[in-house]
DNA sequence: GTCGGTAGTTGAACACGTTCAAGAAGGGCG
DNA sequence: CGCCCTTCTTGAACGTGTTCAACTACCGAC
């Protein structure tokens, strides 16, 4: 229990949050017990055990179980950016970049697919905070669209003007769209998400190269303006 | 308390099930409960007191809460299929066709909006009986898939050969992608939702028909080839 | 040093979904 | 009528996520 022994502050950290190692220790507890029993296994009061706090005290710091999923989700986020640096380093073709990315985002997740697919549920709820299109996820939404935006500003591919500024998002849509099919995918190993990748984007690479054509400029312009009209 | 004075075997019910009147009246309690108060904040006794059972009698008919909501779903099927009908009797061209009947799914989805959105957050986890995609939704889910079958057989289109077999598949993976973003449409009247289907619906009406030109013959086939790869 | 206020911590209590051992109701058969 | 078996029904009890009033630890101000 009397860890910790004289704190001191422990060099360079501001003297923001007293706290501060209390709500660390139940976020790695949490995220431990979740790999190990699965998120419905595991309670509340066995992360508030294990991390030798009272049950009460892990509320303070997150308002729900299901928030302690966004902490994950944060992190996650920051983990598939460090492993999306080699290919926006490496690569220099849109293709190669994309396929990179994609792939690095699924190379983050696999250790968690067991639970991760699980909690997903909750992230598709659209009144819950934790769905990807939520305002309070909008943090690593957008930290995620702007990696999107890196492969494509970083790349050699031409893009329709119309079409650039949408393109990122899109991007992410995209990779929405593989977690989704990747959370559904009992291939061992997973094997068929990466097939989904190695085969969408050759597609997506096409689309938009296509996109620059005189002949289907006015489809690019109806997709566009659809699309902008179904934002909020 | 005392109605349903004799039983006697409401003429036409076969005698297969004693309890099947107690099983609909906790369906039908359920159901309107959801849709006056959500379904969260629905609870099993609620439910119970107001059918004027025991909890534990929900629960011999029901497996669990979440199982009330295939019986929904199951429900909501029915009365497309019966929404869609003389959308297939009055349309020819394909186009017409696809967008009245997914008009006609969201006519009768859209009283339960409310409740249904948050419904949707089950059906999206992967293990859950729920899931579009389980094994037990398989009955509800080859009628949507068939609906969409009749979309295309009955109009005057031409479709590709290769991809005749997986359009009904692929149209109701589209509907399904609808009601993914009407789940999160907060547009009053989910009027979007409305906009995102007559947007669509021309693409896809020109995307079907594209893919009988010869120079996009390899593309069509890399996209068959990738969805029938994913399929399990 | 001591006072006061904020930040942090506690665990019992609550409402909920779910389970289960016990019993009631119904009906076929001798 | 009495018996037995299946179907149906009950409600108390369990484990869960969550709340909250009370308490403690810390720290700056005087």
């Amino acid at each position: 229990m009397t860890e910790q022994p004289a704190q001191t502050t422990t060099a360079g950290d501001p003297a923001t949050a007293r706290g501060e190692q209390t709500r660390q220790l139940i976020r790695d507890t949490a995220m431990r017990l979740f790999r190990e029993r699965g998120y419905a296994q595991t309670t509340m009061r066995a992360i508030a055990q294990e991390a030798g706090v009272a049950v009460g005290n892990a509320y303070y710091y997150f308002g729900s179980k299901d928030h302690l999923i966004q902490e994950f989700y944060a992190q996650s986020q920051v983990e598939h950016r460090a492993a999306a640096q080699p290919v926006l380093d490496r690569e220099e073709a849109f293709g190669p970049r994309l396929a990179g990315v994609l792939h690095a985002g699924i190379d983050v997740l696999t250790p968690s697919h067991g639970f991760a697919a699980t909690f997903f549920k909750t992230a598709a709820e659209p009144t819950s905070p934790l769905s990807p299109f939520s305002a309070e996820s909008s943090g690593p939404r957008q930290a995620a669209i702007d990696l999107f935006g890196e492969v494509v500003s970083g790349s050699t591919a031409k893009v329709d003007a119309e079409l650039r500024p949408q393109l990122p998002e899109l991007l992410w849509l995209a990779y929405m769209g593989v977690i989704l099919y990747w959370v559904h995918d009992r291939s061992p190993g997973q094997t068929k998400t990466r097939q989904l990748i190695d085969g969408a984007v050759p597609l997506i690479d096409r689309l938009v190269a296509l996109s620059r054509l005189r002949v289907l400029r006015p489809v690019t312009r109806q997709v566009l303006d659809l699309i902008r009209t179904l934002r909020h």
